[in-house]
DNA sequence: CAAAGCTGGTAATGCGTATTACTATCTCCG
DNA sequence: CGGAGATAGTAATACGCATTACCAGCTTTG
């Protein structure tokens, strides 16, 4: 249990000391620090090179508390994930989001504070809880798969700045996200270009937007092109056979998976039925990749700018808490093009 | 810029206003919340319960930066990584320790502060810089394949609870590190017992004391066998070429080296030579592997227990910051043991 | 030479919380 | 019934910094 103070016995350098080994007062110091200059005070060159001479000679930073406390900006940006962000199993979905933000966070000066603390409920974190260090954060990103609405029209209300990464149907609510819609409508419109007329849609249950995207983006291709012939169904956790049996029943000639996992399962089941991947089906993942390993297969995929995404989210909530900037609305809930990685799953049907 | 508060408009809910509509003073507030109830200060059951009613119905969180300006611990651990921590060419030196740091962290309920503003000199990242949030947290966490002892040696002497990952030879400064030198003699008595008698070992030129360690473990453990040869050399960075003409006139059977790039390349160019590996020529890795997919080979070598060090470390600084705690100063300084990863590449050799 | 302006600062205050010292009221006991 | 103790709080202060209001001494101007 860290309750200890950091600087225990020491003395430690404060303005005020500062202030009298250069024979001023501690608001000359502030003031020399913050490089006010204002008509309204003066500070004459020898003086302030006095201060910084005596500063220079210390090890003298500013208390970062107390300046939060005096109402300035301290440059730090909260980061709460809905999962913890490192274990194996969000690894890969996490980092690239981080490194966008590391790096952008660089760019600016600003330090990260990371919500670890956060207790977890349900195998989700909870944002507010007692003693939440978010307002020590100038603003905050939220990184996961799902939020919490409630939690998101709470900081909302609060008027707190923040960002999340991945479109959010809630309103006030600021985001970066992925166009998974036209990404999604492009592959479709690949395989259809590819001579596929009848398609197959296994989706997740999950009600997240991103999602709902997907299948939008899926229907609304397909809508376009009468003779194309649609399957959908929902893929139940665990076994995937029934639903397999379905899908050849219809004997599509693609296949649309959201989630990867599902995708591989699926490919083993039908290698297992005689059915070869992709001379006999073509197989297109849509989702998020947990783990890169279970892919053993190269499949032809949505691949969502990640790291762009990460890096994106900062420089955004960096302009919200810009006094001097005020974005658009549109700005504060923008979609970035969804990639797509070629793979090797989507070939042209053998019937065309 | 970030620089504008994080509540522009809307009024904060503090201690006061919750004491106002309590209608006790703030004073009591503070007591209630920090269940303080010593012979001194009484809080009867009541007003108590009055208190936590209007703060239940609030959407109140204390301050965290008045907190810790009011000289209580606030359990924020700053993270300070020598270089950036997400970029693919440290991932995964990284990753691995902030997995064990971040979940220790969530079981003691710590955030956590990661000091990404720390300007970048000659590729390296400064700890102290102008406004440095460092005193913002409790304590902090040092990572980096190499760090400035000058650094460490003013952390030491500002009293600053730190710990650093890896081992640190300067004065005072607590770390957990990885024992690579028993690690690395495992790994050389292993050969020695496969019957190897002829031994290479290429190491780095880096000063760092766990490369130092390797060679000494190497050395010490060899030197216990006096049939055992050896041949030393520093891997100079780019071309191995004549240092494998080195080490090919000197018939080793097995080959240490420290570096996995190294080891990649070596063992490309004895392939090219005619060498095959592992049949003609063992090899061993010691060092850390930046980027595993450069290791195609499945190499036989030191594997740290990354996890394990970065969730010590977190325990170890709690600990350290631990009013009830006083860790004796061996447990301030400590070595866990190397694993091994038995790969493919050290067989016996042919001629045993 | 008095008033007005300028120069170079300083004193005072607020931010939100924790904590100590203290006070006012009530209760019990002799 | 008067004093000792217990009870239930509160006022005051510190933490380190930023900022505003102000002031003293000097210079210029009318």
């Amino acid at each position: 249990m860290p309750t200890r103070m950091a600087n225990p016995g020491k003395t430690k350098m404060t303005q005020r000391r500062i202030a009298e080994l250069a024979g001023v007062s501690q608001a000359t110091v502030s003031l020399v620090l913050n490089g006010k200059a204002d008509a309204e005070v003066r500070i004459p060159a020898s003086t302030r090179q006095r201060v910084l001479d005596v500063i220079a000679g210390t090890s003298y930073v500013a208390d970062p508390a107390a300046r939060r406390l005096a109402g300035v900006g301290n440059k730090i940006l909260g980061v709460f994930t809905y999962e913890p962000a490192f274990p194996s199993a969000s690894i890969d979905f996490y980092t690239p989001l981080l490194t966008g933000i590391e790096a952008e966070a660089e760019k600016l000066g600003c330090d990260l504070l990371v919500f670890t603390s956060a207790p977890v409920e349900n195998s989700r974190r909870r944002l507010f809880h007692e003693n939440n260090r978010l307002g020590l954060a100038d603003g905050a990103l939220l990184l996961g798969r799902e939020m919490d609405p409630v939690e998101l029209q709470r900081l909302v209300a609060m008027d707190f700045p923040f960002v999340a990464i991945g479109r959010r149907d809630v309103d006030g609510v600021p985001y970066v996200g992925v166009d998974y819609a036209t990404g999604t409508a492009l592959l479709a419109r690949r395989a259809y270009d590819l001579g596929h007329r009848r398609f197959a849609l296994l989706h997740l249950d999950s009600t997240g937007e991103s999602g709902l995207d997907r299948q939008r983006g899926f229907h609304d291709e397909l809508a376009t092109h009468p003779d194309a012939r649609v399957w959908t169904g929902p893929a139940t956790s665990g076994n995937l056979a029934p639903i397999w049996r379905s899908i050849r029943d219809f004997a599509p000639t693609v296949v649309f998976v959201e989630s990867p996992e599902h995708a591989a399962e699926l490919a083993r089941i039908a290698r297992d039925d005689g059915v070869e991947i992709p001379r006999d089906l073509s197989v297109v993942v849509l989702g998020e990749v947990a783990v890169p390993d279970a892919l053993a297969t190269d499949f032809t995929r949505l691949s969502p700018p990640r790291v762009r995404l990460g890096a994106e989210a900062v420089i955004l909530l960096s302009r919200m808490l810009d006094p001097d900037d005020e974005p658009a609305p549109a700005e504060l809930r923008r979609l970035l093009d969804c990639g797509i990685a070629d793979g090797a799953t989507l070939v042209a049907p053998v019937t065309a």
